[in-house]
RNA sequence: UGGGAUGUCGUCAAGCGGUAAGACACAUGGUUUUGGUCCAUGCAUUCGAGGGUUCGAAUCCUUCCAUCCCAACCA
């Protein structure tokens, strides 16, 4: 039985299938990608819902292949597709299938539709195919070759299969209603020619099934009950009903379709984000800019914080679009409470603090993550010169600023307090370097004499921190809807990525796996990307902290 | 001008004839060596619009309006 958390429709449609033992106890869902491009977060939340429904009910979730168009899919995609479902938690055991094991039977379901006249050999081109459909408001005319004999079909089909046709000259269509107001019912294609070598059958067949017959087909073989598609499938579930009712096919699983993810600022669409990855308009289909799966791994997202988000969107039928802030809430949620601290810093500014002895190193105590009432403690070496954020000083600040200004104080994180008492700037009057003094009697945010000092920087050593690279993101277009554009590629974030060098990080990390995630204090979460090497440390930034530091700096 | 679907807060989303959950976002206070977290408070007299049924309607009926999907030998 399901777990007593929210019901969605469909849910609710099992539940009454359950008590009505439509399908007996049984439920098995399934997920039918087609390889030809990457999972993105679209596919996180189907994943989600049939993997999740399993697991609930106690049925299985098949991870299907849909693979019926050789000309353009690949193993490359099976294999991305299988590592990111993994990756996500979820586990279809020994349920692996393809829509390519079943072309065998398909085709023998196939000639039983010819038999039965319910199929025809049409040699209408494309082009006469679109003529002879009519329009969305005029019915279609029958085919010149509707009304085939039987044997001639049969005969007709044979020599498809046996490779005797070039690509597009026949093709095999079911024979419903050209009068149909559902254009899909107007005698669709099932069967086409196809030249592609299939990346598991090879070249063994000449001829592969369309969607909508393969699908249903699919479904029915396995035995799943309930399958779950996205809207726009909504008008073709008469047809997927139609080819399991007129094969009389004892197992007829339903059709249920649920809204499509959207989110603001980026696309969700297989179609685009290939066209993205192939003008290089990013650099792969992992880049982090990417709402891919693969992306968002390497982005610094966790499997839990993407399930979390599918959990929090819900399952309705409704056409909307999830505001990119509650992804970025989930993984804030999970990072906060479970990623190490450490102190980075992005746009180094030096500070000498003068009346710190110039050799002296002191080892002060940090919480590796103080939201673990278990946390163990690093040690941060302080000495005389330090770097912190250009961002934490301003020569003129406006009202509420309450970092470091000339002649103020703040606190150092772990450390002391520090007061500034001379900038110091180039020849063109850039702040390069702030001469200040230590209180040694002022530590770890309390002050001897009791005074409060509200600004805290962050720092790491001069002399001990390491240099690394540092990527930051931004949404990868300026406009909510890019899909409101001609082309949505004009709406591209010229800025959508910006790196630092020379940045500085405390350097008792430890080992660094590429994917290890930190919160760099007060500025955001980031992780490992996997261009590190052992000399040069490469971090993206997943997402920055919240930050309701709003007044406008100058 | 055909058919299918959908309209509840800025964004998601519960609700299924008994008098509008929750989350994100936003705002304001409090705590805090992260302007983070956390905590508290506020945020739909109203459910696309109009009419009707009913003691009572977001929920039923009706008309209208808006949006999305469909004319690949793609999935």
């Amino acid at each position: 039985m399901a777990k007593t958390k929210s019901k969605n429709f469909i849910r609710s449609i099992i539940d009454n299938d359950l008590r009505t033992q439509k399908n007996g106890d049984r439920v098995v869902t399934r997920f039918p990608p087609e390889p030809n491009g990457f999972l993105h977060i679209g596919h996180a939340k189907s994943i989600c819902l049939n993997f999740g429904i399993a697991d609930d009910y106690n049925g299985p979730c098949h991870l299907r292949f849909d693979d019926t168009n050789p000309a353009n899919e690949d193993t490359m995609y099976v294999d991305s597709i299988k590592e990111d479902v993994k990756w996500l938690g979820f586990d279809w055991q020994d349920k692996l299938f393809y829509s390519s094991d079943y072309f065998d039977k398909l085709y023998n379901y196939a000639i039983e539709l010819i038999k039965m006249g319910k199929a025809y050999i049409c040699e209408l081109d494309v082009e006469q195919m679109r003529e002879y459909r009519g329009t969305l408001t005029e019915a279609g005319k029958n085919s010149p070759f509707r009304d085939r004999s039987i044997e001639e079909n049969l005969e007709l089909f044979t020599k498809m299969a046996n490779g005797d046709f070039e690509e597009g000259k026949y093709v095999l269509r079911a024979k419903i209603d050209m009068a149909s107001p559902n254009l899909n019912m107007r005698d669709p294609a099932v069967y086409r020619v196809k030249n592609a070598p299939h990346h598991r059958t090879g070249d063994k067949f000449k001829i592969y099934p369309m969607y909508d017959y393969a699908h249903c087909m699919s479904d029915s073989i396995e035995g799943i009950t309930h399958s779950l598609c996205t809207l726009e499938f909504e008008n073709h579930r008469p047809l997927y009903d139609w080819f399991i009712d007129e094969l009389d096919i004892e197992c007829h699983p339903q059709q249920i379709e649920f809204a499509r993810l959207n989110i603001n600022y980026t696309v969700l669409s297989k179609r685009k984000l290939l066209e993205l990855v192939e003008t290089k308009a990013v650099n792969s289909w992992d880049d982090p800019r990417l709402p891919t799966i693969a992306g968002l791994r390497r982005r610094g997202y966790t499997p839990g914080s993407i399930k979390e988000f599918c959990s929090r969107i819900g399952i309705a039928k409704v056409d909307s679009t999830v505001d990119i802030a509650l992804l970025e809430y989930c993984i804030r949620e999970d990072l906060n409470k479970n990623a190490k601290r450490a102190m980075a810093i992005l746009n180094p500014l030096k500070v000498v603090i003068e009346n710190y002895p110039e050799d002296k190193v002191e080892y002060l105590k940090a919480k590796v993550n103080p939201e673990d009432p278990n946390t163990s403690y690093r040690e941060l070496p302080f000495t005389r010169e330090i770097f912190i954020d250009h961002d934490d000083f301003m020569e003129n600040p406006p009202e509420k600023y309450f970092r470091l200004q000339p002649g103020g104080e703040v606190k150092l994180k772990n450390s002391y307090f520090i007061k500034c008492q001379e900038v110091i700037k180039d020849q063109d009057g850039n702040i390069i370097e702030l001469r200040c003094t230590y209180d040694q009697e002022a530590f770890c945010g309390k002050a001897a004499d009791g005074r409060k000092v509200k600004g805290t920087a962050h720092w790491v050593s001069a002399k001990y921190a390491q240099d690394v690279e540092v990527r930051l993101y931004d949404r990868l277009f300026k406009s909510e809807n890019p899909q409101s554009f001609d082309n949505y590629l004009d709406d591209l974030n010229p800025n959508s990525l910006t790196v630092l060098h020379n940045c500085k990080i405390e350097n008792n990390l430890g080992n660094l796996n590429s994917g290890d995630g930190f919160q760099f204090e007060r500025t955001g979460y980031f992780c490992v990307d996997k261009d590190s090497t052992s000399e040069a440390l490469v971090f993206n930034r997943t997402v920055s902290l919240k930050d309701s530091f709003k007044i406008k700096k100058k």
